[in-house]
RNA sequence: GCGCCCGUGGCUCAGCUGGAUAGAGCGUCGCCCUCCGGAGGCGAAGGUCACAGGUUCGAAUCCUGUCGGGCGCGCCA
């Protein structure tokens, strides 16, 4: 309906132009909006604002113009200006039931577009260290990602989904030798465990499943592990816990072998990740890739990337480490590649990974990351840069912290403590449905309040269940017309839409109209936020309906009527939970 | 100190990329089924859009500054 008021338009300023009143080198770009309210329209535009300059005239003089000069149509009742110079369109109520039928038509796709024609984005997100279980801020990561390939998808783009696996470094190295030591006192052998170990029980859990499977093929005395260590920091001022960690993971090493130790390192890993991805299943996300930063190392692709730079003469050495003279290219300060100890850096293994996606050919490449990354944004474009790819190809999409909170208090979190709940634990305690819809209802820069109690309460509180219910409303209906042995004729409904002329079917059908503009700003724009408001809107017009009107009347070819409006916003209601990863009950 | 994000009714947030009287939800108050699920609906009260300038026909929206909150400024990942 946008579209072809914009052609109308279009056709509108070129007779202008033919006669004189605008210039004929204009750069057009009209926008038409949807009215605010009923009074002004079903839609405006405010062409005439934007040319009365360059048509030296009064705005609104221009737009009584333009409105003489637009081609008939019958999709539209009525036009007027209004304001400083609107022009506001009001639609045939014919144009808008027609959106019944598309609804019907398209089914499961209607809402969708082909904006994207089929151009190839990735979407990499969570990515979060395989080195715990996955935590309610990651959740939100998980939630929003998710929701925007979805919608990616949705708006006609191919789309990959990518999780970046840090499964090589030194937080990994931590782990495998939190999960041995674990392991060792398993065996019997006592262990004072490192201050910078992992300590969460989940790690007894690996050391345990080491011991069934291997026996006591990894274990060394305590005395041998322990001996000659850096001091660890268990007292306040005193020792080095870095030191010792990274003591205890050279001892790991020695002791272990190459063998051994990769055994134990990939216990850690396989058992974390298996956990992670088996949690991201259950709530609905899915990945078409899971890229292993190893992987990248054993290639040999950060090597050639480090050769890459070198070679373009943006590396340098200084007090023995390589530096990514990153400054050229925006960045506040230069990062170091290759450690003075010979080690890449993370960032190198990022800069590598990037590259990589720049060469794979993708139309564009998202990252969502955690706000407390964003520092981090200017040195990976200027690696792109720096390596002749356009830094624009790259959008990074900052996902701001989620707090929760339970009874109107904040609850208190820190991964020191281990006190931090994790996200199968707020699944089970509000399910998923509740969980992915309210992590996708504020835009991703808006930091959240996220209120467990509202989550979990089953009433109208809840906004979840506030839209889930219209939708097992409509299925409420459609069951209890089976029961009075009546059913919903489709063809007698779609023959006598025009039947329907109450303000809340009017708005109904305008709503409908509205869903696939809606979603394909959604999708360009990142913002699922978009989609909730819009469920919130046809629901409270929906259930507004609902109590005005009976749907099951006597009148036969208005009952079907109805029912064809109804069964249509069932539809798009469905469409967009589901498309938000929300189920879309029958009955509640 | 520097950089990024945020500051809209008591609370939580929208505001369609500069438009016509700033909107929802929750909370508060008052109403509505002998009728398809009241997990619903209708109505009322409640706002200097943090503050001060600027840009223009027009600013919650763009620019500058101030104040307040969050985050980041490692040879950690």
């Amino acid at each position: 309906m946008k579209q072809l008021i914009k052609n109308l338009l279009c056709d509108a300023v070129f007779q202008l132009q033919q006669e004189g009143v605008l210039p004929k080198d204009l750069k057009l770009d009209i926008r038409v909006e949807r009215g605010r309210n009923k009074e002004l329209g079903d839609f405006a535009c405010n062409l005439a604002l934007v040319l009365s300059k360059s048509a030296r005239c009064k705005p609104r003089d221009l737009a009584e113009k333009l409105v003489q000069a637009l081609p008939e149509s019958a999709s539209i009742s009525r036009i007027e200006v209004a304001g400083p110079g609107f022009i506001n369109f009001f639609m045939a109520p014919a144009a808008f039931q027609k959106v019944i039928l598309a609804v019907h038509e398209a089914g499961e796709a209607y809402g969708r577009s082909t904006i994207g024609r089929g151009r190839r984005v990735q979407v990499e997100f969570v990515s979060a260290n395989p080195t715990g279980p996955l935590h309610v801020g990651h959740g939100r990561g998980a939630a929003y990602g998710a929701t925007v390939a979805d919608l990616l998808v949705a708006a006609g783009f191919e789309v990959h989904r990518e999780y970046y696996v840090n499964d090589a470094g030194r937080q990994m190295n931590i782990l495998a030798t939190s999960v041995w030591l674990r392991y060792l006192e398993l065996c019997g052998e006592e262990i004072i465990f490192p201050v910078s170990g992992y300590r969460g029980e989940y790690i007894r859990d690996i050391g345990a499943a080491l011991k069934n499977s291997h026996g006591n093929t990894f274990l060394h005395a305590a005395q041998t592990v322990m001996a000659d260590l850096p001091e660890d920091a268990i007292e306040e001022g005193r020792g080095d816990k870095e030191a010792h960690i990274d003591g205890l993971i050279q001892r790991a090493r020695q002791l272990l072998g190459e063998q051994g130790y990769r055994t134990v390192f990939n216990a850690g890993l396989e058992s974390i990740l298996g956990d992670i991805r088996k949690d991201l299943e259950e709530f609905g996300v899915v990945y078409e890739e899971w890229f292993s930063e190893r992987s990248l190392v054993e290639s040999g692709l950060v090597e050639k990337t480090i050769e890459r730079l070198k070679g373009c003469g943006h590396l340098y050495e200084k007090e023995g480490a390589w530096w990514f003279k990153s400054t050229d290219f925006g960045d506040e300060k230069d990062r170091v590649v290759v450690r003075d100890n010979g080690e890449t850096t993370y960032f190198a293994s990022d800069v590598a990974y990037h590259l990589d996606k720049a060469e794979r050919g993708y139309e564009k490449v998202i990252d969502v990351w955690g706000a407390d990354h964003h520092g981090y944004v200017p040195r990976v474009k200027a690696a792109l840069a720096a390596m002749g790819k356009q830094p624009d190809l790259l959008d990074v999409l900052l996902v701001q912290f989620a707090n929760l909170y339970r009874d109107g208090k904040k609850v208190q979190m820190s991964t020191r403590s281990g006190s931090f709940v994790t996200l199968r634990e707020l699944r089970e305690e509000v399910g998923k449905d509740a969980a992915r819809f309210f992590y996708v209802m504020r835009k991703c820069e808006q930091h959240m309040d996220f209120d467990l109690e509202l989550a979990k309460s089953q009433s109208n509180e809840n906004p979840v269940y506030y839209v889930q219910y219209a939708h097992a409303r409509i299925c409420s209906v459609m069951r209890q017309l089976k029961e009075r042995e009546l059913s919903w004729n489709r063809e007698q409904g779609e023959a006598h839409l025009s039947l329907l002329t109450e303000a809340h079917e009017q708005a109904l059908m305008a709503s409908l109209a509205r869903y696939p503009e809606l979603l394909e700003t959604a999708a360009l724009n990142h913002e699922p936020h978009q989609v909730v408001y819009y469920l919130r809107d046809l629901a409270t017009e929906f259930h507004t309906y609902y109590n005005a009107h009976q749907f099951i009347v006597d009148d036969e070819k208005l009952r079907n009527a109805r029912f064809s409006l109804i069964l249509a916003v069932g539809h798009v209601l469905k469409n967009a939970l589901l498309l938000l990863g929300v189920s879309a009950p029958e009955s509640m």
